[in-house]
DNA sequence: AGCACGCCGACT
DNA sequence: GTCGGCGTGCTC
C-alpha cells in the first residue's frame, strides 16, 4: 500500500502529488485527510503533509520511494477536515484531487507574498557603510550589492523583496546569509486590515442603522422560527430553509442565530451571491459583531483574501461574510452556515470542480458537525423538494416584517394584443398610462429588461409561440446557416418561413436592449430624467454604486436595467415596476428556464411598494398564460412550485432525477467525435440493465470556444449514487485509454445551464 | 520553500 | 590546494 500525499501547494514546484510507502506499525491508521510527518527532500528533512489518497501500485521507481515517518502531532487541525472536503468534492464533481485542494485551501498566492515581504536594514548608517566596505573588500559581491541598494535606495533602510530578488538579482541565500549576521531582517509586513473598517461610508450611517436595528422587534412568526430552527439544530435537524417573503426579516434571524452560535464559542459563515447589492446587509452584520466580522469580496486582492483566512484561523473574527470561496474559511471550531438567496445561479462553480455551495456547505457541516440554514424568498426547486421530503427543516414565513409594507398589485399585459391593435412599441398603452401619472406624482419607475437565458430563440410576434425541440421541450436555438437546433439532443431542423401554429410570417428573434428602451422612454418623457444600468454603464469600478446612489437620492425619475437593478436595493419611493419583455427567459434551452423567470419576476415585483405607498408591476409577455408568469404576477410561489415540479417529474429532470453532463473539449473535431462516440458506448456498456438514460453526444450551446471543439452527453438517472459511480468508471476509462490525451473531459452534476 | 551540490574566485 | 559565496535544480 502506498500513501498520495501533498506536501504543499503553495508552491508552484511542489504543488503535485508525491507517494510513500505505508510502514506496518501504520497500517489501518491512516485517512484522507490526515497529516503525516515523511521524509522529504535530499537531507530527509521531517516535512508535513496530508493524505489524500491511497494506491496499490506505485507510479514512481520503487527505489527511490520513502516511507512515512509518523502521524502528526496534533492530525484534527483545520486543515484535515478541509482536506477531507476537498476529497469528498474530487469524488463528487470530479477533476483531480490537486483542483479540489485549491479551491479549498487558503493559498498564499505569489502575489500575496510580494505585496507584504520586505527587507529592513537592522544597522545603523555608520555601521552598514562599514559592513559594505568589508564586503567589498573581500569581493563579496551579492552582499555589497544589496547593502549599498539598502542605504542609497531604501526608504529608511527598507526595501520591498520583490525589488531585491528581480531587480538586484539577489538570491534567498544571501538574504538568509545576512539575516544570519543580523545585517537585516526579512519581514512580512502583517498589517491586517479591515476591509470593513476603512470604509469612509462606514462613520456616516452607523448611528442610524444602530438605532433602527435597536428599535426593531421581532413578530411573533419570527420568535417562534427562531425558537423552532434553533432547536431543531441542537437535536440534529442540520440543514433549515427558510421560504420568506421580500421584507419578513430573514436577516434578522440570520443575526440572532449567529450571535447564539458564537456566544457557544463557534464561527458562523454567511454566503451571500454578490458582495456588491448587499452592501447594507452587510452593514448590520458589521453593526452587530463590529471588528469581530469580516468580507471576503473579489476586489480584495489575493494577499488581503489571504489575510482574511489567516485571522480566521487564529480566531480573531467570529463571522466571515463573502461569496461562495467564503464557505472554506479555515475556523476552528465551525457552528452555522448561512446561505442567503440560496436560488442565486452564482452558488454553482463555473470552474472545476464545478461545486455546488449549497451540497458542499451541507457536506462541511456534516464534517464539523455545524449546522446550515438556506433563505430565500423563491427557493430553489432543489432545496424546497428536499424540505419537503424531510431531508431539511422547512421554515415558512409570509408577512412582511414591517406592518405597512404590502404587496403591489400586478397586471399581466399581453403584448400580442398590444400587437394586433397596433402599438409596435416597447411599452404597452397601460405601462405608458401608469409610468404618466406616477411621474406627474413625483414617484420613481424601474423598467426591467429580461435578458437572462438570451440565446436566440425564434417566437412569433403575432401569436407568440415558440419554435421547439419535437423530443425535448426546449426551444430550438437559431444557429448561423438558417438552422434551427436542439442543444440537449442534437436534432437540428430549417428555420421554417411561417409560423406553424398560426401561419404568421412575423418569425424573428427577440431583440431588444436597454440602450434602446432607453430611447424610446426619453423620447416619450423628455422632461424626465432617466438613468440606465447594464454591463456598458457600470464597467467602471463603482458604476454599481454610483447609479444606485443617485437613484436612491431621486436624481433621476426612471431607471432602466438587467437583471442587476432587481437584486437587494430598497427603493422606498418606487411604486411602478415594468418587467418588459418578461418571457425572454422562458425559452432559453434550459430546463431551469421556468424557474429562473419565475424567481426574477417574483424579485423585480417585489421592488415596487417598498415604502410607505403602495406599489404597483406590470409585466409584459408574449405568453401570458404561462404559469411562471401566472404565478408570479400572483406571487404564488407554491403554484409555481407545483406546477414545476409537475414538469420536471414527467421529463425527469432534477431533482426528481439526476444529470450528469460530460462536456469534451478537443481542437480536433473528428477525433473529439470519435472520443464522444467511444464514451457513449462505454457508458452504455457500463450502465449495463441499471436504469441510466445516455443523451448525446449533443453540441452544448457554445459549439466552438477559440477553434476548441466541444460535444456534451448526458447521463440521466434517478440514483444519484450509481451517477457518481458511473463518473468514476467515465474518469477511469479516460485515464487508461492514450486515445483521450488530446480531449479535455469536464463533468458537471445537475447543471445550471445546459 | 529548503537543501545539497558543484562551480568559481580568493586567500592561508 | 582549500574555503566560502553563490546559483541551480530536485524533492516520492
Amino acid at each position: 500500500m502506498f500513501a498520495n500525499i501533498i506536501i504543499d501547494i503553495t508552491h508552484e514546484k511542489l504543488d503535485k502529488i508525491f507517494q510513500y510507502r505505508i510502514p506496518s506499525e501504520l497500517e489501518g491508521m491512516l485517512e484522507v485527510g490526515a497529516e503525516v510527518e515523511v521524509p522529504f527532500g535530499r537531507g530527509n528533512r521531517l516535512t508535513k503533509g496530508y493524505i489524500i489518497g491511497f494506491s496499490e501500485t506505485c507510479d514512481y521507481d520503487l527505489s527511490k520511494v520513502k516511507a512515512i515517518n509518523g502521524l502528526a502531532e496534533k492530525s484534527v487541525g483545520i486543515e484535515a477536515k478541509l482536506v477531507a472536503l476537498a476529497a469528498w468534492m474530487k469524488e463528487h464533481y470530479g477533476g483531480t484531487m490537486i483542483q479540489a485542494l485549491k479551491t479549498v485551501l487558503p493559498i498564499k498566492r505569489q502575489e500575496s507574498a510580494k505585496v507584504k515581504r520586505q527587507v529592513r536594514l537592522l544597522l545603523s548608517k555608520e555601521e552598514a557603510e562599514e559592513k559594505l566596505l568589508l564586503y567589498q573588500k573581500k569581493n563579496q559581491k551579492a552582499r555589497a550589492r544589496l547593502l549599498e541598494a539598502l542605504l542609497r535606495d531604501g526608504t529608511d533602510g527598507v526595501l520591498p523583496y520583490e525589488l531585491v530578488v528581480q531587480k538586484l538579482n539577489i538570491t534567498r541565500t544571501v538574504v538568509r546569509a545576512l539575516e544570519e549576521q543580523n545585517v537585516l531582517a526579512l519581514e512580512s509586513e502583517n498589517v491586517f486590515r479591515n476591509p470593513l473598517a476603512d470604509n469612509p461610508g462606514i462613520g456616516a450611517d452607523q448611528e442610524e442603522s444602530e438605532s433602527s436595528e435597536k428599535a426593531f422587534s421581532y413578530t411573533t412568526a419570527q420568535k417562534e422560527a427562531i425558537q423552532t430552527v434553533w432547536n431543531g439544530l441542537k437535536a440534529g435537524q442540520r440543514t433549515w430553509l427558510i421560504h420568506g417573503v421580500t421584507g419578513s426579516g430573514k436577516t434578522a434571524l440570520y443575526i440572532e442565530w449567529i450571535k447564539r452560535t458564537v456566544s457557544e464559542g463557534r464561527q458562523a459563515i454567511v454566503l451571500i451571491p454578490e458582495i456588491a447589492l448587499t452592501y447594507q446587509t452587510v452593514m448590520r452584520f458589521y453593526h452587530q459583531f463590529g471588528d469581530r466580522v469580516s468580507i471576503m469580496n473579489s476586489r480584495l486582492s489575493a494577499g488581503e483574501r489571504y489575510d482574511q483566512m489567516v485571522r480566521a484561523k487564529e480566531g480573531k473574527i467570529d463571522v466571515m461574510i463573502g461569496p461562495r470561496s467564503a464557505l472554506f474559511t479555515p475556523f476552528p471550531n465551525l457552528g452555522l452556515i448561512v446561505i442567503d438567496e440560496e436560488h442565486e445561479t452564482t452558488y454553482k462553480s463555473e470552474q472545476v470542480p464545478r461545486y455546488h455551495a449549497r451540497e458542499t456547505a451541507i457536506r462541511r457541516a456534516e464534517l464539523e458537525d455545524a449546522g446550515v440554514i438556506l433563505g430565500s424568498a423563491t427557493p430553489s426547486l432543489e432545496a424546497m423538494y428536499r424540505a419537503r421530503n424531510g431531508e431539511y427543516g422547512l421554515i415558512t414565513l409570509t408577512e412582511r416584517a414591517k406592518a405597512h409594507a404590502k404587496m403591489a398589485q400586478v397586471e399581466v399585459v399581453d403584448m400580442r394584443a398590444e400587437l394586433k391593435e397596433g402599438n409596435h412599441s416597447i411599452l404597452s398603452h397601460s405601462l405608458y398610462e401608469k409610468m404618466e401619472q406616477r411621474l406627474k406624482d413625483g414617484e420613481q419607475i424601474m423598467l426591467f429588461l429580461n435578458r437572462r437565458g438570451y440565446a436566440g430563440f425564434l417566437s412569433c410576434r403575432e401569436c407568440g409561440h415558440v419554435i421547439k425541440c419535437p423530443h425535448c421541450d426546449v426551444s430550438l436555438s437559431t444557429h448561423r446557416g438558417g438552422k434551427l437546433v436542439c442543444h440537449y439532443c442534437g436534432h437540428e431542423e430549417y428555420k421554417p418561413l411561417n409560423c406553424p401554429e398560426c401561419g404568421s410570417k412575423h418569425l424573428g428573434e427577440f431583440k431588444v436592449g436597454t440602450q434602446q428602451v432607453e430611447d424610446v422612454v426619453q423620447k416619450m418623457f423628455p422632461q424626465t430624467r432617466v438613468l440606465r444600468m447594464d454591463l456598458d454603464t457600470t464597467r467602471n469600478k463603482n458604476g454599481h454604486e454610483e447609479i444606485l446612489s443617485a437613484f436612491a437620492n431621486e436624481e433621476a425619475q426612471i431607471l432602466i436595467g438587467t437583471q442587476m437593478i432587481v437584486k437587494g436595493h430598497d427603493f422606498p419611493n418606487v411604486t411602478l415596476v415594468g418587467a418588459l419583455a418578461a418571457d425572454m427567459s422562458l425559452y432559453a434551452d434550459d430546463y431551469r428556464a421556468g424557474e429562473r423567470t419565475f424567481q426574477i419576476l417574483t424579485q423585480a415585483v417585489g421592488r415596487s411598494g417598498r415604502g410607505e405607498k403602495a406599489g404597483e408591476a406590470v409585466i409584459q409577455t408574449y405568453s401570458p398564460d404561462h404559469y411562471a408568469i401566472q404565478t408570479a404576477a400572483a406571487q404564488d410561489y407554491e403554484g409555481f412550485y407545483e406546477q414545476e415540479m409537475y414538469y420536471r417529474e414527467m421529463m425527469g429532470y432534477p431533482p426528481v432525477e439526476h444529470l450528469l453532463a460530460v462536456l469534451l473539449s478537443c481542437e480536433e473535431e473528428t477525433l473529439l467525435e470519435t472520443g464522444a462516440d467511444y464514451l457513449k458506448n462505454f457508458a452504455k456498456r457500463a450502465a449495463g440493465k441499471a436504469p441510466i438514460q445516455i443523451i448525446g453526444p449533443a453540441s452544448p450551446s457554445i459549439g466552438k470556444i477559440n477553434d476548441i471543439y466541444r460535444k456534451v452527453l448526458y447521463l440521466k438517472t434517478e440514483k444519484y449514487d450509481t451517477l457518481v459511480k458511473m463518473k468514476n468508471r467515465l474518469e477511469q476509462y479516460i485515464e487508461i485509454n492514450s486515445g483521450y490525451q488530446k480531449i479535455r473531459i469536464q463533468f458537471d452534476f445537475d447543471p445550471m445551464h445546459l
